[in-house]
DNA sequence: TGGCAATTTCCTGTTT
DNA sequence: GAAACAGGAAATTGCC
């Protein structure tokens, strides 16, 4: 079956990857007077048939998500839900989400692209800020975002996506008009079709480097019994096992409030990660696929044994995060993750007789299919 | 509603 | 000494 994808300029037609799990796209369009540029094909591994509209030429005056169609009614990828909102309702993911996009676009090296400096930043307080403080938050991109931040607030203009038949028609409404509307419209995207061209555009720029996380340019986490420094930047060290579970409180950021980040209410599955059709394994094998990713973020090295490495390995741990819907997720988590599937037969154990490096190393086990085919 | 799968998070200790 | 590996423990969500 074929797809159109908006990666045009990204990977040739005969490597391409779109696996079918991962081609999701924006529910919403803004309009714009560009032409677009011809849809590539992309072979899928699933049987439905899809076809997506290409994303239209890119330039920095004009960076805003064009027309598509999702094969879908049920996208429910919070990825994109800022597109259906004014800015100012933006909840903290979305404006990450929003902030990764236009980084994406504009190709910028993420080696030194700054966006985690928006976390915990809702839209109002996006809305808020001056160019001075964009600046501040990502010394080298932050006028951009700024100009583009404000672009978004002026002009773009809403229509409604083919298959929201149940949604309010939305079509022409210009966006500061959105905001009485947005809270009764509810766009339902495929949680396993998320990311896509969003995922792809950020992880594209990533480059040859890894993640440039600097862990400075954000707030200090609260961690009840799990800090691991004092305010006087004196080390303590939590005690052994794991502390008793704490009475869970409402979503905090998520939800737009302005809740306070603690990683003891923030852990195990989040709300919209199905596994079903996104298990890591699944995940590794599509990437391993995808010329886009293979072999610059990972590797075969031996094809044959299923046997891969992790050429950067927090690069893919990010896009396992976005995918996930999980920016804190890491290489150590992913690696653990892994080391479980290893235990369930998703991966095996690297044979240690010299053939393959000792580090970052990987092996499909009895239980995985599908990465042997291209 | 309970059990289970599949993580996620945090940790200590070991190996490279 | 740093990075990666290994695995225990506790937690979560989704599915059956």
């Amino acid at each position: 079956m074929v797809h159109t994808s908006p990666v045009h300029s990204l990977c040739d037609d005969s490597s391409i990857f779109c696996d079918n799990i991962d081609l999701g796209f924006y529910d919403m369009d803004y309009q714009s007077s560009k032409p677009a540029l011809q849809p590539m094909k992309f072979e899928s591994l699933d049987d439905e048939s899809m076809s997506y509209e290409c994303l239209q030429p890119m330039n920095n005056d004009q960076i805003l998500p064009q027309k598509k169609s999702l094969p879908s009614t049920e996208m429910q990828s919070n990825l994109l839900s800022w597109i259906t909102k004014h800015p100012k309702n933006w909840t903290s993911s979305e404006v990450l989400d929003w902030v990764y996009y236009v980084a994406g676009k504009l190709e910028v090296d993420f080696c030194r692209f700054r966006g985690e400096a928006f976390q915990n930043m809702t839209g109002a307080k996006l809305c808020q800020l001056s160019s001075v403080d964009f600046e501040r938050l990502v010394p080298e991109y932050g006028m951009k975002l700024f100009d583009l931040f404000h672009e978004l607030l002026r002009g773009a203009n809403f229509s409604k996506p083919d298959f929201f038949n149940e949604a309010p028609m939305l079509s022409g409404l210009p966006m500061q008009q959105m905001e009485t509307n947005e809270t009764k419209y509810e766009p339902k995207f495929d949680g396993t079709m998320l990311s896509s061209f969003e995922q792809q555009m950020r992880t594209y720029t990533i480059g040859d480097r890894e993640y440039d996380f600097d862990p400075n340019m954000f707030p200090e986490v609260q961690d009840e019994g799990y800090n691991t420094t004092t305010g006087s930047g004196k080390v303590t060290r939590r005690p052994p096992g794991r502390p008793p579970k704490k009475p869970r409180q409402s979503v905090s950021s998520e939800d737009g409030s302005d809740g306070e980040y603690s990683p003891t209410q923030n852990r195990g599955r989040r709300p919209g990660q199905s596994a079903k059709g996104n298990h890591l394994w699944e995940f590794i094998r599509d990437i391993l696929k995808n010329s886009m990713y293979c072999p610059r973020l990972i590797k075969w090295e031996d094809r044959k044994d299923g046997v891969f490495r992790f050429v950067q390995s927090e690069a893919v741990a990010a896009m396992w995060g976005r995918k996930k819907n999980n920016p804190g997720m890491t290489y150590e988590k992913l690696s653990r993750a892994m080391r479980f599937s290893r235990s369930a037969g998703y991966f095996a154990e690297v044979p240690k007789d010299g053939k393959y490096p000792k580090k970052l190393c990987f092996k499909f086990g009895p239980k995985a299919f599908g990465w042997m085919e291209d």
